[in-house]
DNA sequence: AAGAAACACTTTATCGCTAACATGTGTGCA
DNA sequence: TGCACACATGTTAGCGATAAAGTGTTTCTT
């Protein structure tokens, strides 16, 4: 058919439909097995064909259907990556460290976000392994039963990250927030701080947060110090927020000296506030954030802070995961990765 | 066989192979076409079927596999997403907008990272479309050829985002930065300043910023004014690069009466080195940025900027992929949707 | 009351690839 | 010379789903 004479000749980018290694075998000349272990480098072939089927599939403009060959080998080279939040640079961070340690891997990380609710984290756990991944990070021990039933139930590596204060599925890679929240205790009653309070997101969902608070308080009490003020909020720019909060917080309960925030961000802007009304710190008033998060470098005064660890903890999370998709015998299963966090005491601690 | 009855009974978590349609429909009693049905929802299914599959499909803990079922219906639901970073922000935020209209639609968002690097791109975009998405969302319109190429080639919608300066493959949403660069040049100029300062990256790979340094340099000279001065930088914590910068530039050229910033962050920097050196802002020198990120709310005075519509370019993008994708005719092709960034103009523009 | 149409399913044939095995060469070694 | 064996390819049979077409039942129609 004429037709068909034309569409040979030259495909016109329109009506074309999508190729296959069928095309590509017959523009070289060799069978589609004989392609697919050229483009996959596997198995003998001859350098002559090999540099004639490359030439075919670039010609052509080929890009393998990994729908189809992930199907037929049963392997998927994804990993699930399923976090909270995007915006809150942490989770970027430990991104970061996923993708340093995959790289060097025919590995590739998804990213589902669930915004922290867990509902969501559901949903998005269920998209995602019904694509049949190689392994998930996951952020938090904290999951739907139903959850935690599809990670049992998958039969792959599963790294739970962030957090290590818990019962993990399988993996786990984190820090002890509760024994972060304690540390950072011990230090600002060592300073000498007493009247403190406490500035936060409301934690209903942030478990981690929580269990920092939890941590901070149990040292505190042990101590006979209780938490003189808190304050909680909620969406909007955090900077903002701290700013607000610290304001609040201070004409409500002048008699504080410390104010430990819950993130370092909201932790800048009561630093910021402070600064502007002229407050000494660390003299009259102590801060301390948490995170350790790199825009802090650039504040009048260093906040006190302590590292999360995020990158490290992305890196060895996808370590677990390479190790045991790579090793034969996919040996392991729940590793435990404790990392330590150190408190950077910045200028807004030590009383002098 | 022993071991079977003993698979059978209870599946021992381990050597389990992975369930299939065909479990649910044994288990179920009904074939595994009509469970694939009451899965997806389509098809006439009596009540009394629906509800004793969907029974056994939560009882065994059945996952679809999307793999398959993208291979036999010739339909993938994922969108690539193809950025250059996480780390500035501006992008989870275009990322934020993409969710809201996908949320809403079958479609999934599947987020490739680039680094600024055309040859990471063009890797990352291949394995990307070896998934065969419904869409490409891309930033930016300068890409490889081969990059190109394959964009071309693969015969779906593709809308480049961020930038409308320059020729697009297909769709394009985004801003002239060109203009954006022309306009906040000429409300400098308009309040009076004219020793003018640019600091910003190393451009050599971000287009946007130069485009509006290109955009900016043009309305000055027509004015017959010159940058006075220049610095740039690469890598750290832009806070605290912005710092260093102002704090250089204004020792090395003291005459200087405005800083234009190419991002908000090393101009939150900036301003708080003026503050900190008690130069006074927007009277002794003036500033701006760009992009409206939200962490300006905090600060001790407003920097002026511009929004760069993130969110919307987001929305948008998102939407004519979503469009398209659904309706029948595969409609349009070629979509243009300019935005247009608004001054902010803050506290630390105007001369009073 | 007979044919059409709606319903509730099942059967069959792919989708594009890869594992596993089959086939056909040339080489080395006894 | 012949047999093993590495090499270079081809063949066949799925992977787990869905589209499309097929098979019985009901339930309208008029």
């Amino acid at each position: 058919m004429f037709k068909d004479a034309f569409v040979t000749e030259k495909p016109p980018i329109k009506n074309r439909r999508p190729l296959t290694l069928r095309d590509v075998s017959e523009a070289s000349g060799v069978s589609e097995m004989t392609v697919s272990r050229v483009l996959r480098n596997r198995g003998d072939v001859s350098q002559a064909t090999r540099e004639r089927v490359l030439e075919a599939s670039k010609e052509l403009g080929y890009v393998p259907n990994k729908i189809a060959g992930a199907l037929a080998s049963q392997r998927v080279n994804l990993v699930a990556v399923v976090i909270p939040s995007l915006s809150n640079m942490v989770f970027p961070e430990v991104l970061t460290g996923i993708n340093e340690v995959l790289d060097e891997t025919p590995l590739q990380p998804v990213v589902g976000v669930t915004n922290y609710d867990p509902e969501r984290e559901q949903k998005v756990l269920y998209e995602m392994l019904s694509w049949r991944p190689s392994g998930v990070i996951i952020a938090g021990l904290e999951h739907s039963d139903a959850a935690k039933a599809m990670l049992k139930a998958a039969g792959i590596p599963v790294v739970e990250i962030m957090d290590t204060d818990g019962q993990a599925i399988d993996a786990c890679v984190g820090i002890s927030h509760r024994r972060a929240g304690r540390k950072m205790a011990q230090a600002i009653l060592k300073a000498g701080y007493r009247n403190i309070g406490f500035l936060g997101t409301k934690m209903p969902l942030d478990h981690r947060a929580r269990k920092r608070f939890e941590g901070f308080t149990e040292v505190l009490a042990k101590e006979g110090v209780e938490i003189a003020d808190r304050e909680f909020y909620e969406g909007g720019s955090a900077l903002a927020k701290g700013r607000e909060m610290t304001e609040v917080m201070l004409k409500r309960t002048p008699e504080l000296d410390f104010l430990y925030y819950s993130n370092d961000m909201i932790g800048a802007g009561g630093l910021l506030y402070c600064l502007d009304q002229g407050i000494s710190v660390p003299g009259q008033i102590g801060l301390a954030g948490f995170n350790g998060v790199e825009l802090l470098d650039g504040l009048p005064r260093q906040l006190a802070t302590m590292d999360a660890c995020r990158v490290e903890i992305g890196r060895a999370a996808a370590r677990i995961i390479a190790d045991r998709t790579t090793e034969a015998g996919d040996s392991g299963g729940g590793e435990r990765v404790e990392l330590t966090p150190m408190i950077q005491p910045g200028d807004t601690l030590s009383r002098r």
